[in-house]
DNA sequence: CGCGCGATTGAGTAATTTCAAATCTAGTGG
DNA sequence: CCACTAGATTTGAAATTACTCAATCGCGCG
């Protein structure tokens, strides 16, 4: 279980047992059916998550009661919603498994903590905001130059494993079109 | 000068000045004019830039030679092509300035420096990295949920000054629409 | 076999783009 | 103070693209 979280830990920072051990005892272990919501809009946010197995789906409904799926989070992936979680403010977003999934959860204050203790958590954390923070910029990118069907094909070509895994809608959902368009564009 | 990042620094961290004039000299300052280039497609990032006084725009230009507008740097950010920045590669994005702006330089070395000598500075940049994402993060919302005129809303509330400072042109290729399609919006 | 979910297709409507032309505005030089 | 120009903005009209709503298709599972 945890050995998953050191690996993806250890791809920037290097920890002796004793360091990993003492990181590992900030995290609890959790696992949800697919379906399952882990945040519900308006929750309080105790937790980020890290995947060890499973997909979630980060999502955001409107007025109208549409979903648009601001980011999938598949193995090796950290995902919240991070402004709630961040601010300490309620959730205006809801994360939910598209499959069976198994997490590691990180409460606010052990992520604190574990910042605070350890230089090379910190480190180790910043290198990760900092990946998000280019990820969602090459994400608006896409929006502002692409359209839906080369957005379509990076996406595919970034985890072809997606198409596989999830339903063509919600795809669509994640590209800002709707099912048709995305059904009517690759033929 | 210097006292513009003090004052932002200290949001997050408080300094004594004997630790803040050794943040200080891991910066340097340069001044530029309206229309100059601090980076272009194709340069090496050296730094990144904390705006002290001015207005700069964060843009790729496509194939077609549409320039797509990444974010706005106004007073009190700090922006560059952070992909470029941090992997050593070459520049996707070209940083220009929209007015005479000044600028304090922070080269890859010195950060890392930073980071490295000082926890608390590494603090500073982890919450200016989450800050980063969790805008990001917004403004894809924004293009999933919202047509262009509630973007264009969203936009003027939450930088009134932008429209005195920045032509319409700009404004609209930053939303992701034709100038004309701005233009009509508001009839 | 038939139900239910997801994917596709069709038709009409709405929104956006493109290209071209007209209008407006701020700053410059006479 | 005025005329002029360059850049910015607006407007018009046709063409494209995407959306909605509805119907149909395909397939796995009880």
């Amino acid at each position: 279980m945890f050995e998953v979280l050191r690996t993806h830990i250890e791809k920037i920072i290097k920890l002796t047992d004793e360091e990993f051990e003492l990181v590992a005892k900030h995290f609890t272990i959790q696992t949800f059916k697919r379906r399952d919501y882990i945040i519900q809009k308006g929750d309080r946010v105790e937790h980020s998550y890290f995947v060890i197995s499973g997909l979630l789906m980060l999502a955001y409904t409107d007025e109208s009661a549409k979903q648009h799926i601001v980011s999938f989070a598949m193995e090796d992936w950290w995902e919240t919603d991070f402004l709630a979680y961040h601010s300490q403010t309620k959730a205006t977003m809801s994360l939910q498994c598209l499959e069976d999934t198994q997490v590691l959860c990180l409460s606010l204050t052990n992520y604190k903590q574990l910042c605070f203790n350890s230089h090379k958590m910190e480190h180790f954390f910043l290198e990760k905001a900092n990946g998000g923070h280019i990820g969602s910029q090459q994400r608006i990118l896409s929006f502002l130059t692409s359209g839906a069907k080369e957005r379509y094909e990076q996406l595919l070509k970034r985890y072809p494993s997606l198409l596989q895994r999830v339903p063509k809608t919600l795809i669509a959902s994640y590209l800002g079109v709707s099912r048709e368009t995305l059904s009517r564009l690759y033929t």
